[in-house]
DNA sequence: AATATGTGCGCAAACGTTTGCGCAAACTGA
DNA sequence: TCAGTTTGCGCAAACGTTTGCGCACATATT
């Protein structure tokens, strides 16, 4: 408590106190500052005039409440290691800014969400949520499902309930095994996620089933735990190999394990591209650091979140829209690591 | 539309709903939820049993209406290219979650803070906002502080009104030198940012007054542009000069940096720590790398968070507390990148 | 029996905004 | 002049939760 009274701070304008102010009802102020035509040029011009004088601001939980949309969309990043979650969180922020809305982190790192974090999602009466990694509870997807939030999965598909915006992940396995195979690689790693996630597996049978029309196959096959470190570890367990024995090729489901790999092919003294071929996917800004300089496939991630956001402002208009999936070409990014042509 | 006519679906249990099914006013409700003994036990009993049974949620939104407080955090990030951020984000959500409170991204990247943006805090009542960098327009902060915004920055000092909570920078730098000139090392890099924040200022002062103490001094000093590709820049011009010439010791002022100006010397074949040491701040994960194995000053993020969450609840308790800078240690992290004792 | 105190709840208004419905006055055409 | 239409607004309730104030009834004390 202030040892010197002070009055209490003027509160701000509200939309009842610019009525008073202007000598009309509370619905016409409303209706002046939304643009209403039913209301006069004169009255509109005196309440926007009043409006600005004292700083007016909405309320946007009394205008949720009232109106039923809260301009929040809910958020979940995956793990603190992995760039891609960053590039994600800004172009959706970037994104959302724009279209006016707000995003509320509902979740971030691994780990399922659980059911307190998404009961915030109703709670605070949510547009919507993108979900970039993490996987929902049955019982979270239910509270969502039931209570008619769209949920929009990003970079993977994962859900009974909801839309899915990724990347064409086997076409860009496709594509990263038709690379090898015409820079002359004929012997292939693979540095894997050993998740359930529909991303690895989708990248690997793309790559694979590519080589398998070729009439080859893979030799190496690594969990690469989804990060740096299991991608530095593979890389120095492929150096291990005997040269003969080592794969010319290595495909690396995401371009965080890809650098890993990288580095530890590098402390082993193993030079790449010369010795071996190393690609990643997602496009990371980091990939091309000269000192990585690597051929990866990118997710065209400004139209993967405008989609995203697309779809769920569809479906708060009408909730009754079915599920879409939309997987989008990547775009194969040649560089060094897998050789000049 | 549905072609199919379907009834609307049910409305969410509500306070009102539960009080009708219960037989007892709304306001009981609320009471019996909370667990006020002055409403009866049978009563709670009753009504939380009703609760559970009809999967009630309180909407955070009325709630903030009625109360005052909405539970939300606003949050300000910098630059996707440097992982601090993303550190500072898994860590605040995290600490956050054990709160009860959800993060509302106010902003994130570069540029200032817009007005519009800044206005979001009002509209979303946020209990408070964590700021990591960017800067508040004058007027925004002024918005902020004319609604009673409590504002705590971390990292960094630039507001005229709020909270700070930073690393101790010029201990930091000054640690830096003190290791460097310990080891033998004679002459002395900078790789800084030509902003005007006070933590690159500080962590420069602190590095050359340790110096100076010492009868030595800067010999070169190089805008590395608060980034990766500005350190990778810095680290190749430094191995551009003649070897008598060049810096046999390199501070840069952020991780990020530093790790570009490893890069940097590495392709161009400067062997660290033989013939260059090289040091950075802020201790973030990569800089653990085998690659890197960087010498740092780790900031206390996890205590950091915490007290900028102490010190906004504390201001939404009691508006009229002054305003706080926390200044903490960082830990020296000796690695490969100065050499060994 | 009367009075004081304790217990367990309800009333009502508020928080700030929105919108369906409808009224009064002005205008137009016959 | 009158009926119908248009214009410009207001009323009132709602959205969901909270809380100050106070009532009715039970209990304890004198």
């Amino acid at each position: 408590m202030s040892s010197i009274l002070t009055p209490p701070a003027p509160r701000r304008a509200t939309v009842v106190t610019l009525s008073e102010l202007a000598g009309v009802a509370p619905s016409t102020v409303t209706r002046a500052l939304k643009g209403d035509t039913r209301i006069s040029k004169k009255t509109r011009d005196l309440i926007l005039g009043l409006a600005k004088e004292h700083g007016y601001m909405p309320n946007a939980l009394a205008r949720t409440l009232s109106s039923g949309k809260s301009g929040l969309y809910g958020l979940v990043l995956g793990s603190a290691e992995n760039p891609f979650y960053m590039e994600l969180l800004h172009e959706a922020t970037r994104q959302a800014e724009k279209l006016g809305f707000r995003l509320l982190i509902i979740h971030a790192g691994g780990g399922p969400i659980e059911d307190i974090t998404a009961q915030a999602l109703i709670q605070y009466q949510v547009d919507g949520c993108i979900i970039s990694s993490a996987i929902l509870s049955s019982h979270a997807a239910e509270i969502c499902a039931r209570n008619h939030v769209p949920l929009v999965m990003v970079n993977r598909v994962a859900l009974a309930h909801g839309c899915f915006v990724t990347c064409d992940n086997r076409a860009g396995g496709a594509e990263i095994a038709r690379l090898m195979i015409a820079r002359g690689r004929r012997r292939f790693g693979l540095v894997y996620t050993a998740s359930s996630s529909s991303t690895s597996r989708e990248r690997e049978e793309g790559f694979v089933s590519e080589l398998e029309q070729a009439g080859l196959k893979l030799t190496v096959r690594i969990d690469g735990h989804s990060n740096y470190d299991g991608g530095f570890a593979a890389g120095q367990e492929i150096a291990a190999l005997l040269a003969q024995e080592r794969p010319d090729a290595i495909f690396a489901l995401s371009d965080i394990m890809a650098m890993g790999v990288l580095d530890g092919l590098r402390l082993a003294s193993v030079n790449v591209p010369e010795d071996i071929a190393v690609a990643g996917f997602d496009g990371l800004a980091s990939s091309a650091r000269p000192i990585y300089d690597l051929t990866t496939i990118q997710q065209p991630l400004p139209l993967m979140i405008q989609r995203a956001f697309e779809l769920l402002q569809a479906r708060t208009l009408d909730p009754s829209l079915p599920d879409e999936l939309i997987a989008m070409r990547g775009k194969l990014i040649i560089r060094g690591s897998t050789g000049q042509t």
